[in-house]
DNA sequence: AGACTGACCTGAACGC
DNA sequence: TGCGTTCAGGTCAGTC
């Protein structure tokens, strides 16, 4: 499940059902959802097995599973460093990261099955569009601070971040050459947001998505990216946002935000703000969802 | 360098 | 019923 709200309730699920426990086995059941590990599925399952996961870390909408340092007693650890394999994973479009008691029947776009030590609960990788996958990368130091997977090394702190700096992204915001809306998608500009949030933060900022960067104010775009932390904020209260049952918890359970959402989806509904009927405009091979009246479209300019 | 367009997939929902 | 079209919450390589 896509944006950040619904993948930190993964994260928390992974952190509920995964520390701690020491990967037993690793069955890759359609190659494509291991692609990103470019050595192979066998090197993939050769480097996770007999290790111990020590923790569940996300930045924006990528999410990885860190092991207990193999060189370090349980009482001293030395913490995660750079050059340590970390399990990478990103759930696309359609990924779910499943916690499910071995008995239970396999899911129809089960993909990869990582089996522990113990008695419990098996993880299970189902991905109906294989958008999403799974690999092993060493931590590196990111751009915008922090130890993440190599290939997160390039996008921005996510709004729920303690480190991140509402300053700093407004000005990297300011500083693109774009429509408002597409700079917010963008992972190293923000990371985390997706098309639901963008169009909800916009919405709450009364702004529209096709502004030009350029043109926004330091307040505008302070404005956007505080509502667009809120409003993750808010769906992650009610365990993310869901449409179907594509985008679960590691239980298998929906979220209920979609019932919160303003205009993502609510074409022709009446804003809840002004009463004027939402609309929806072809973006990007998607849609945007606005109310014509509390997001007035820019100006077009002038040839 | 930075912005933008496809391409990557499957399945559900809809119209004819 | 069945077939075709459209749509979906993401990213990245390639192009300009």
């Amino acid at each position: 499940m896509p944006e950040l709200p619904e993948v930190e309730v993964v994260r928390r699920g992974l952190a509920d059902h995964v520390l701690d426990r020491t990967v037993a086995r690793v069955d890759v059941g359609h190659l494509r959802s291991v692609r990103r590990h470019l050595p192979g599925p066998d090197d993939f399952a050769a480097r996770l097995i007999g290790r111990r996961i020590h923790a569940a870390r996300r930045r924006g909408k990528y999410l990885w599973l860190e092991f207990t340092d193999p060189g370090g007693s349980p009482d001293s650890p030395r913490g995660p460093a750079a050059g340590d394999d970390a399990v990478l994973a990103h759930l696309g479009m359609s990924g779910q990261m499943l916690v499910a008691d071995p008995p239970r029947p396999d899911e129809a776009h089960l993909r990869v099955r990582i089996t522990f030590d113990d008695d419990g609960p098996e993880l299970r990788f189902v991905d109906q569009r294989t958008f999403g996958g799974l690999s092993v990368h060493p931590l590196a130091d990111a751009a915008g601070g922090g130890l993440v997977p190599e290939p997160v090394a390039h996008i921005a702190r996510d709004p729920m971040d303690p480190a991140f700096s509402p300053d700093d992204a407004v000005a990297a915001l300011r500083r693109r050459r774009t429509e408002v809306k597409r700079a917010l998608l963008d992972q190293t500009v923000v990371s985390g947001i997706g098309n639901i949030y963008a169009d909800e933060a916009l919405w709450r900022a009364r702004l529209h998505g096709t502004r030009p960067t350029a043109a926004l104010t330091r307040a505008q775009g302070r404005a956007v990216l505080d509502a667009a932390a809120e409003v993750m904020s808010e769906a992650l209260a009610q365990g993310g946002t869901s449409f179907d049952a594509l985008y679960v918890n590691v239980n298998g359970d929906s979220g209920y935000f979609d019932r919160s959402l303003n205009v993502y989806g609510q074409a022709d509904r009446a804003c809840r703000r002004c009463g004027t009927p939402i609309r929806r405009d072809p973006f990007m091979n998607r849609s945007s969802y606005t109310c014509p009246r509390c997001q007035p479209r820019p100006r077009t300019r002038r040839a």
